[in-house]
RNA sequence: CGGGGUGUAGCGCAGUUGGCUAGCGCGCCACGUUCGGGACGUGGAGGCCGGAAGUUCGAGUCUUCUCACCCCGACCA
């Protein structure tokens, strides 16, 4: 095995920006933080979109597309979004070029600077909350379940390829419901199928739960997420699910009246997951020698590679790869036989490990002669001799153990790097030492968060759903708490 | 915006106190032998040495300016 790149243990973001370059997912484009989604990471991207869509249409949502560039003033209406938002907010203000009089080229127009600014969208609630006043009168028009797959930009001052690029991918669902009770219900509602979506798909078990006040989104009332645990004992935060109240309705003042005849403002949610969620996958299972896909998202699930020293023996190992791979398509796995004569054997396996197929089977002339194939699993790097009768079978079987047990072995990672502190001087150690998540009690202001991130730049990741109630001191001010909530160094 | 670093072939890099024809590895192309874990041989193609100005008989190398990118901070639903 030719191991010519950085190792996950010598220099973790090295890693990662060099894995995403060999298993050709992306790569940095010429605009500053931007990022090219190449065609093999944008399948894989694919596979999350179709189970996600899925999977809100099977709660009752449906798609719309809303514009990418936002009246300044719209921006400005909710007080606390605009505060988030406006230090990272890419604004067009004109919409003209001409020729240089001086003949050096093509510059801005003077002459066609637009009467108000558009924003690029760092988010749409605001285009959105403007439309739907105007769908929205009576309570029959409620609830509005509307999702939409979009780009957004944030002009974040560091980048990083799939975790945090300037413009990036997502959907975001904005619903509008005639009480507070249903919109929470909502909100808690995607938040689980967020949950849901990461466990079963990307086999990346997350921790769900609330925002601290200090890591709210800017405009909502609550912020329910999932947080997940990268290999290096960071905390990524894969997805959020808003509960905005009223807020934005009353922003954009959007009435209904009630069956009782009263006029109301509506209750909103909006909730979003990007194409982080790549990096979140990459950054789980993979290891020295490439990514590791979970089958249910590798846009090849099994990869068939003849071996052969003549070319008079291809057809009869071709006829046989032939015949493994129609077996296997009907049982709706994706299968690819690569049958290039420009390439080795060797060099395809060392290709398909770089890309995290989840299965490999190489066939030769000695599976031939003894009716067997090679399998080779990418999660154990595992090889094994299979008869080749019931091979589909066999497959299927190995493709559902690959993904559980790549769900495992994240879990059982997750669990060993999840430590309780009582003391300030534990805390401290194990950030420094260990890393991972920390269970810890806060007394629940918003000082004190903020004074742990300064001195040790650990945020409150969440506070989880399933905390048990549990007598304690508040491990910064030593006032008392009445839950543990989850600590960590993040993305 | 601070602190550090890097720009030389598609990629990764070397290039000495300035010295004459700018090199190496990988990759690429051709032919042949190979093919069960990134094969080997022979031959070949590929360069405005990031850009501009200066010093000099002579600049990849020295000086000044500039541009771009990367890393560490600040920032980050």
């Amino acid at each position: 095995m030719a191991k010519d790149f950085v190792t996950r243990s010598e220099n973790y973001s090295e890693w990662y920006n060099e894995l995403v370059t060999r298993a050709d997912l992306a790569e940095n484009s010429a605009v500053r933080g931007c990022m090219v989604i190449k065609p093999y990471g944008y399948a894989i991207w694919e596979k999350m979109h179709d189970a996600l869509d899925k999977m809100f249409k099977d709660t009752g949502h449906v798609n719309a597309y809303f514009p990418l560039f936002i009246p300044k003033s719209f921006l400005c209406r909710e007080a606390e979004h605009v505060e988030g938002f406006a230090k990272e907010c890419a604004v067009v203000t004109h919409y003209r070029l001409k020729n240089d009089p001086d003949g050096s080229g093509v510059v801005v127009d003077p002459d066609a600077r637009l009467e108000e600014e558009l924003i690029v969208r760092p988010t749409s609630e605001t285009i959105i909350w403007n439309t739907y006043k105007n769908w929205i009168k009576s309570y029959r028009d409620l609830p509005i379940l509307c999702n939409q797959w979009a780009n957004v930009v944030r002009w974040e001052m560091r980048t990083r390829m799939f975790l945090r690029t300037a413009e990036f991918l997502w959907q975001e669902g904005h619903t509008a419901h005639a009480t507070k009770e249903e919109a929470i219900e909502e909100a808690s509602r995607m938040l689980d199928v967020y949950a849901d979506f990461a466990e079963k798909y990307m086999a990346m078990p997350v921790l769900k739960g609330i925002k601290s006040p200090n890591e709210r989104f800017a405009g909502a009332l609550d912020t329910y997420c999932i947080e997940a645990m990268m290999q290096d004992g960071k905390a990524l935060q894969a997805g959020t699910s808003h509960f905005l109240g009223q807020n934005f309705a009353k922003a954009f003042d959007v009435k209904f009246l009630s069956n009782e005849n009263k006029l109301e403002y509506v209750w909103a949610t909006s909730w979003g997951v990007s194409t982080r969620l790549m990096g979140a996958l990459i950054m789980t299972h993979s290891d020295d020698n490439g990514l590791v896909l979970p089958p249910k998202l590798a846009p090849t699930q099994v990869v068939i590679i003849p071996i052969y020293r003549n070319a008079d023996q291809l057809p009869m190992i071709s006829e046989k790869a032939n015949e493994i791979k129609r077996k296997l398509e009907a049982k709706g796995i994706s299968v690819k036989y690569d049958d290039r004569d420009s390439f080795k054997p060797g060099w395809k396996f060392n290709e398909y490990e770089f890309k995290g197929v989840p299965v490999r089977i190489a066939i030769g002339p000695r599976d031939i002669e003894n009716g067997t194939v090679e399998v080779a699993r990418r999660d154990t790097l595992e090889k094994e001799i299979y008869q080749i009768t019931d091979i589909e079978n066999k497959i299927e079987n190995l493709l559902d153990n690959i993904q559980n047990n790549l769900f495992a072995k994240a879990l059982s990672f997750r669990e060993n790097n999840t430590r309780k502190a009582d003391t300030w001087e534990e805390f401290n150690r194990i950030l420094d030492e260990e890393g991972g998540f920390i269970l810890a009690h806060w007394d629940g202001t918003p000082e004190t968060e903020e004074a742990i991130k300064e001195k040790t730049k650990a945020t409150i990741r969440c506070i989880p759903f399933d905390a048990p109630e549990e007598d304690g001191k508040c491990i910064f001010s030593g006032k008392p708490s009445k839950r543990r909530v989850v600590f960590a160094r993040s993305y």
